[in-house]
DNA sequence: TTATTTGTTTATATTCATTCTAAATAAAGA
DNA sequence: TCTTTATTTAGAATGAATATAAACAAATAA
């Protein structure tokens, strides 16, 4: 998958730095949907010189190529492996963005009412299964 | 569909300010997602010293008691009446949120994994259909 | 009616995630 | 090698959103 990208990325032209290998790295081992800011955090430990700005630049690369996707939902923005096969619930107690599999016809759709359909994402707002339990006990 | 919103807000304990008609009048007037700002200086006209933050304050208030929803795309957070029989469609050429009809079996789903849903967002991402003919012409 | 309390709005200051800028560095090509 | 182009860095700038404190309004009690 990460060789995949790799190679997807080196046909667009795109060079692979040591900064931007990382960054699709961090992705791949950390479904966690993470910000810039932590994502820069964790990579400063072995790469102490690396820019914030080199994060946000790298991921909004990443993004026009198809690879990340970026997901909106409080102030700070997220990122996540692009892929159709997913929707995001986001808990409103815990405020967790945990990944649901989604078996909605629409997802295949590439026409929308004469608009062109590239990409999609579902948002699913509520309360999640832990945070239920926890309420529950009270 | 006003004056429901407004017996509803009414019951939960809500005191309906000139403010807040103000600005729940201009949602129902104006389906075009606006920006708080838009709001502001809009509604400023007619009440020159409505402040930003009470714009804000009241979208936040609205969006609780789940009269509106907040959508989530560029910096800016702009707002639409909540409603689950549409989703937004985001033109990545003219930038516009463009409400689509949706017929995803999802929309009435109250359980996914586990967690609760109480609320549901759907954004697709591509070309519309004025800025396809527009690229098609060239 | 006048005080008191509570809730709301205003104006302004502050915050902080993101973007911009210019200089430094690295990579690629001649 | 030298020259050009792309990338990264560090820090400054931006601006949407929030926090704060004072002013105001409404409701209730005295």
């Amino acid at each position: 998958m990460l060789d995949q990208h790799i190679k997807e990325l080196k046909e667009r032209g795109v060079v692979i730095t040591i900064q931007r290998l990382a960054i699709l790295e961090y992705l791949h081992n950390n479904a966690d949907h993470p910000t810039a800011e932590k994502i820069h955090k964790y990579l400063s430990e072995k790469y102490p010189t690396i820019s914030l700005a080199t994060v946000y630049n790298t991921l909004d690369m990443l993004k026009q190529a198809g690879v990340v996707q970026e997901i909106n939902i409080g102030k700070e923005k997220r990122f996540d492996l692009a892929s159709d096969s997913h929707h995001h619930f986001i808990c409103r107690v815990c405020n967790r963005i945990i990944d649901v599999e989604v078996r909605c016809p629409m997802v295949n759709t590439e026409m929308v009412e004469g608009h062109k359909i590239e990409s999609m994402q579902g948002m699913l707002f509520g309360v999640c299964a832990d945070c239920r339990k926890s309420e529950e006990e009270e």
